[in-house]
DNA sequence: CAGGCATGCCTG
DNA sequence: CAGGCATGCCTG
């Protein structure tokens, strides 16, 4: 069996549920196709039953924008409403609430640029038959959609039927595979909704209030309100008061009613309801037990679940009763039953929660608040309203509204000063295209420390993964050599100049690497921050003593051999195989036992090449020289020019010199200053050429293939670096 | 209704299950109390009915410690096995099993030092009675507990029955209350058992294949199999192959069955499913739908679910078959159809899958491995082996078996050098009882840096949270405000020192604080960095302009005032509570909008105090001095001992001084080196008090309370701050 | 109650 | 396919 769909949707992801949604529809029905435009396909979709490959890629859009829509209500007044955007009403009227004061209430949900790309579920959009207006709404507050014809659109990224025999086995590069089993919300026997999300004080002044107001809450408070966002982070299975106030008093037996909404115009018709974890049925109410909000009252009577019969919503409603005396606000206690990242539930998805006061089934008032149901309600918000603030500062200053985000080119570009070393702030978005921040440093120090930590960190950019990995893992396996030497760490810069570099202490016959540094080391003059891009000095490690053998102090180098020898022996060899696979094939692992193989793409790294450095010492009398550090970075700057070419790096160095006491300016100084020390800074220009094609994934299989092809770009990446004395 | 329960266990959790099942048990059935040790009460378990309050605080421990077992096999060699720990056996004998060539097979799980507290389910303790051996065992791999007393203990920490009414509104200090709803497995009608979890490679030579070994695999591969953990990373839902070999031809009708086990001595009885959620029963096999390993052949009728009679254990079973001419192994292909950290499932408890070649119900052959389900099968495969072979180093260092974690005690006493930068590369954990790291370093100037930054991250540990928030806040605040102003972020060194301080070229007149550094900042003598917790210089932030009015360059602070005056007016006053509530009560949020207020707390941090800094200029002619930094901190020693009690702290300070190039040892230098600089290091001797108890939770309270009362205790921890020259 | 890890998943 | 965020939860 061999089936083929052909769609054109725009990109978002189809989960498990949505998945089978369109495989019944694969024979058409009318009202869905209605919807959708078919147009030459993108991508195909392949199932070859019982056997082991099945992937799926296609693109879903449908042509209706989300549309307008109108229900009945009974107020004309309605100061919060706004008029929707009635543009596009689709075929599949739904005129069951087109009653006489309906009125229009589409939210904009502005995707303003920090959307990402969401999930939705097909289900919704199966049965666009009308439904008799007989069937009366039971939730007033509820706004029916007339059109089904939301903006929704489908990008498969999870081709699994999670139970059935598909498999990706052979696919090496499908996506996760157990993406699906999201969204099993709205039962298909609804009709989907939007309910209103507009505030509406309404004629007895109906007010919302969390208490006092707060700045910031601790990590994992129980619940705290974000006045900023107008949001309130609560825990799950937390009672968390809300406060109500009218101004004057609502009739008699007006009710406050609580449902929660997605906030998300992709998920604002699924029904809000706990995930199947939590709604396990130990409860002795089914409905309680499914319904995510619940209300507390001293008396369980006065709390009342109820679920739209159109619209499958779960509400919960409890009568409005006075404030109690000298108070303002009258308080109900809310509890919400699964957190907003529930798999399977709310999924991460954004929460809208709506409080109407009612009067038979008679909107008198709204508010809205969104609701995230968390475990750290105060790291949450913190984190939250920093991102907001951040966010609107960096639009703020680019003088525009909309600021979407321009996605970031290849690294290679990265090399300005101007960078974000902390997350997120923003600035200045409107000079070329290469996104840039500005890290505002209290305290110079700091400054020249974090300004450091910046440069290692965008230098180390242009190391190979490989190269990091296999450092990192040099320095396990030297750790592990050197576990009993017990290092001493306190040190001043009053040694004599004259010592010699001391090795560590080590039990270790062998150290590995000779250019170590540790931290009783003084001084030498090796500089490991060098600046074009020289190799760590490091064995690819896979002269690897394994450890599930008790680690002994085997020394898997030769101590008068160079570095990256391979010197263990001990690993049985797997396969022929040669080390980097550059065949591209299925297999995604790499594997090693490779260690009587030549391997010639490391011969080219020895210590000599790694001790390399400049020095800055030039007209120093070096009688005056105690010792003289390697050479820093002080700043660096490039043009920021994005995209290929060449453009011009701007390197700042530092070199620190100890000069001896005995000078003849010694005297200058007091007994207790021991040390003298001269800096000096130069300024080097760099050339970089910035190639977008030789960074692009495509690539990425020939890059990690070879170490030492990887080495030979870099070295092409930063050329003629030509040093010009300031 | 009131009831109090007194365990005296030992400290591992409950979850939502089990206290589900432990209420039950609030009439003791004499079974359970068999095996559980009253002792006098550490915590009282209070519920009120339909109230508020609720809270659980109960240790649980059994008398027993895990016994061995046995259990009947077919075959007398099984050199695999190991002989069980037998001291123990408990009152409840189950003589199902005790057939004649019976064997032992406790595995012995030790907890190694690594594990953690963990949940398990109570359930599996319910029924002790015994199972008349007349109930034939279908699963002859299984062997069955003979005993119901494996170790088991419980510490509960989520008193909330998540379906019930309870309720932690106002205890403020509760757990995560949504750490129920784990461990739903082990069906009470079920007789729990420890399937024997040892390789076998019996008669015909039994063996397990992953394929060519490797040494890494891609971040999101698959399935990729470790062979220094013996366990295998598998992506759920995903067909992986996994390939048998026998020597010798077992005969026809073998089969090769797969059973999940959870590695863990605490869940080892459990049976592992599928989650609730991926439970769905959306499958035409009950079965199937809850079975969390499934084999694919080309013909369905070759796979068989099998749920064991006695323990509930699902298995898959296929028939093994001889591997393809010039094939060295068979291949069956799995998969998993759960994530290892599924909520309510497996929930992140390590698992073992064990595979046996059977024969009517004999077992052949048996072998166990590791299984990690998760979505980046890559990335935790690299960072468990780098963690195993880090902790096998560290405690290889140390020279002993057992590496029990050291608390750490409170962090008054961790000002030594000696300091985990990046993380648990533990050395040396022999001396003194503070756990200490070392950190290698290549390089000098890297080595200086993260010195450095480490210093500041310690010094940073002497803020409040309170400070820091504020800081953060303060910083969002500046940020927002100078949006417009474009810093020039590359500077050099040569200013003339002569110049004033410039101020940042913003839009923005009123600046909120005098003595924000900017990167354009000439070297003003201020020293953010000090040693004797200074204040940050930041505004506690309460001025909020709320962001979510259109943030204009409102300036909070009046220009000419101090950093610390509450400036803003725009925010209503929402409550006369006191800034930082000091009694205790239920609320976590800490009210804001006080800014009409006066804040006697803030007013000891002032500008001058902000600025208050030592100098090391002593002794050097100023004539010659351009400009000095600010003092940083070059290395800090302290006496290790942990607790309360009196500890020396020694700092190294080191200040940069910049000297004028018309000294009249300018000579000395070319006319490239445009300045002259100097540190001096000097040593000061600083007195610690680490008093424990000012930092246990019970004083948190007081201790946010109040950010003077912050600031005064800061002051206490290092007292005494005495210079002594070197 | 904060630090920080664990781990799914989104983005480029 | 890697970077890195999001977010529950464990530990001290
Ligand atoms: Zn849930
Ligand atoms: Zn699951």
């Amino acid at each position: 069996m061999r089936q083929t769909i052909n769609f054109h949707f725009s990109s978002f992801k189809l989960d498990h549920f949505q998945m089978q949604e369109l495989q019944t529809l694969v024979s058409p029905s009318e009202s869905f196709w209605n919807d959708i435009t078919v147009v030459p396909p993108l991508f195909t979709f392949s199932e070859t039953e019982g056997a082991l490959e099945n992937s799926l890629q296609l693109d879903v859009f449908s042509t209706n924008e989300l549309s307008g829509f109108s229900t009945n209500q009974t107020e004309t007044q309605n100061p919060g409403e706004e008029s929707g955007n009635l543009n596009t009403i689709s075929t599949a009227q739904n005129v069951q609430n087109s009653e006489e004061n309906g009125y229009q209430c589409a939210p904009t949900y502005s995707n303003n640029g920090l959307m990402r790309t969401y999930s939705t579920d097909l289900s919704q959009h199966n049965n666009v038959t009308s439904i008799p207006s007989s069937l009366v709404v039971t939730q007033p507050n509820m706004v029916h959609q007339q059109t089904h014809t939301t903006p929704m659109g489908y990008h498969s990224s999870s081709p699994n039927n999670v139970d059935g025999t598909n498999s990706t086995h052979s696919s090496p590069y499908t996506p996760s595979p157990n993406a699906g089993y999201e969204y099993p919300t709205s039962p298909p026997t609804t009709k989907p909704s939007i309910p209103s999300s507009t505030d509406y004080a309404g004629e007895f002044d109906f007010h919302i209030n969390f208490g006092e107001a707060t700045e910031s809450a601790p990590k994992s408070a129980q619940y705290t309100y974000s006045h900023q966002l107008n949001k309130l982070f609560v825990k799950m299975n937390v009672t968390c008061p809300v406060r109500f106030k009218c101004s004057r008093p609502p009739p008699m037996n007006s009710v406050i009613r609580a449902v929660a909404v997605f906030k998300r115009p992709e998920h604002v018709t699924d029904v809000v309801t706990r995930c199947p974890n939590h709604r396990i049925p130990d409860e002795a109410s089914y409905i309680q037990s499914r319904h995510l909000i619940r209300a507390e009252m001293p008396n369980d009577s006065q709390v009342h679940y109820e679920v739209g019969q159109q619209d499958g919503r779960e509400s919960v409603t409890v009568f409005y009763e006075r404030p109690q005396v000298g108070a303002e606000y009258t308080t109900v206690l809310y509890k919400f039953m699964c957190l907003s990242s529930c798999v399977g539930g709310i999924n991460r998805r954004p929460l809208l929660t709506v409080f109407t006061l009612e009067l038979d089934g008679q909107v008198l008032g709204r508010r809205v608040v969104e609701v995230r149901i968390c475990s750290c309600p105060g790291r949450d918000r913190s984190q939250e309203e920093r991102k907001q603030r951040s966010h609107a500062s960096a639009s703020n200053a680019g003088g525009q509204e909309n600021c979407p985000k321009r996605p970031f080119k290849n690294f290679q570009s990265t090399m300005e000063i101007i960078q974000n070393v902390t997350k997120k702030r923003k600035v200045s978005p409107s000079n070329g295209e290469q996104e840039e921040f500005v890290l505002k440093i209290r305290g110079r120090e700091k400054y020249e420390i974090i300004r450091k930590v910046k440069e290692a960190l965008d230098l180390m950019d242009h190391l190979s993964n490989e190269q990091i990995a296999a450092y990192r893992r040099k320095e396990d396996e030297d750790q592990a050599k050197q576990d009993d030497c017990h290092v001493v760490t306190t040190q001043d810069h009053t040694g004599n100049s004259a010592q010699a570099p001391q090795q560590v202490n080590t039990n270790d016959p062998a150290p590995a690497v000779s250019s170590v540094f540790t931290v009783t080391d003084p001084l030498p003059p090796v500089t490991a921050t060098t600046i074009d891009n020289e190799p760590f000095s490091m064995t690819p490690s896979h002269s690897s003593h394994p450890l599930t053998v008790t680690p002994t102090g085997e020394s898997p180098c030769d101590p008068s051999a160079t570095c990256f020898s391979y010197a263990s022996q001990q690993q049985p060899v797997f396969s022929s195989q040669s080390f980097w696979p550059q065949d591209g094939s299925t297999g995604f692992d790499v594997p090693d036992g490779q260690e009587n193989k030549p391997q010639p793409a490391l011969e080219r790294q020895n210590t000599t090449d790694s001790q390399r450095f400049m020095n800055l010492l030039n007209g120093i009398p070096s009688s005056l020289v105690r010792e003289a550090s390697g050479l820093s970075t002080t700043s660096t700057t490039s043009s920021i020019k994005p995209g290929p070419g060449r453009h011009v790096t701007r390197v700042m160095l530092r070199q620190t010199i100890s000069l001896n006491r005995d000078a003849e300016f010694a005297k200058l100084w007091k007994e207790e200053n021991k040390e003298t020390c001269s800096t000096s800074d130069q300024l080097c220009n760099f050339v970089t050429t910035n190639d977008d094609s030789s960074w692009l994934p495509g690539n990425i299989k020939t890059e990690r293939g070879d170490e030492c092809q990887e080495m030979v770009q870099q070295n092409n990446t930063i050329d003629t670096p030509t040093l010009e004395f300031l």
